[in-house]
DNA sequence: TTAGCCCTGAGA
DNA sequence: TCTCAGGGCTAA
């Protein structure tokens, strides 16, 4: 499930590759995948030159000529793999641009279909709705102001740290592994979280966001990069799928609860 | 705040 | 054949 470092080494991926080529052609396999009508993308991106790629929270944004955007949402199982033209279109590919002068192209699969595209003008008012609503990015988020937030709330810490109006980027995995290394359970309520433990988590985020980068991401069932490769982040979880295994730290049993319907694990000794 | 929806592959 | 995984969203 791709989270801010695994977007993150996309884009990384995508500005050497794909920055500064025209658009020759879009195939579009599946509309349920498109937040934009089919028609609306199709003949806009014809021809557009890209010229910068970025991100914003779990988002892809590619500039194009034209004071366009295109932006893409990996959802859970979304995969964005730059392939040989020629090359057969692997099962639930939904989403294909051509490049002018180039035997590759982007290609787009997603079995779940989870995921998003959406393309618009440059105007902000336009940004897809989940784009608008989403909160800072953590490297750009103040500590004070975090700390100052978090200690508003009453919610559960972790449903706070997954609500991308709060934080932009921050998924399932590195919202337990922050956690973890800040010492705090996933349930406390924010409010009731020590302030110092709070500027442990605040560190913890920037960390484990920046070690998993660095690291390619976590490759857990689906991601990968643009050329197929693996992350190997998941090699240094301590917490996120280890449920039954034994806490580096003190030895206990690592735990999984249901909070929010989603899963999450944590050392009851260590995480309190 | 929580349940349910979207959706398919993997595993029991 | 059934259950589970869950990001983002809506409805209750």
């Amino acid at each position: 499930m791709p989270e801010l470092p695994e977007v993150e080494n996309i884009v990384l991926d995508l500005k050497n590759e794909v920055v500064g080529r025209s658009v020759s052609g879009v195939k579009i396999y599946h509309s349920s995948i498109l937040a934009t009508p089919r028609k609306e993308l199709e003949k806009g991106i014809l021809g557009q030159r890209i010229l910068q790629i970025g991100r914003r929270g779990k988002f892809i944004r590619i500039d194009l000529s034209g004071n366009l955007i295109l932006w893409i949402h990996l959802g859970m199982t979304g995969q964005l793999l730059l392939e040989d033209s020629a090359s057969a279109l692997r099962p639930h590919t939904h989403f294909v641009l051509a490049f002018e002068d180039s035997g590759k192209c982007l290609r787009f699969r997603d079995p779940r279909r989870f995921g998003r595209i959406a393309f618009t003008s440059q105007d902000k008012e336009r940004f897809p709705e989940g784009v608008r609503r989403l909160g800072p990015e953590p490297q750009e988020w103040n500590k004070e102001d975090f700390v100052s937030l978090l200690k508003r709330r009453r919610a559960r810490i972790k449903s706070l740290l997954l609500d991308q109006r709060v934080v932009a980027g921050v998924g399932n995995i590195y919202a337990d592994e922050s956690l973890y290394r800040a010492g705090i359970h996933p349930l406390r309520r924010a409010e009731r979280v020590p302030k110092r433990r709070l500027l442990r988590l605040y560190d913890a985020i920037s960390e484990v966001l920046e070690e998993a980068t660095q690291l390619g991401g976590s490759s857990i069932d689906d991601y990968l990069h643009l050329d197929g490769e693996k992350g190997r982040f998941q090699e240094f979880h301590q917490v996120y799928g280890r449920v039954g295994e034994r806490c580096s730290h003190c030895g206990s049993e690592i735990r999984r609860i249901k909070l929010a319907g989603r899963s999450s694990f944590f050392c009851s000794q260590c995480q309190r």
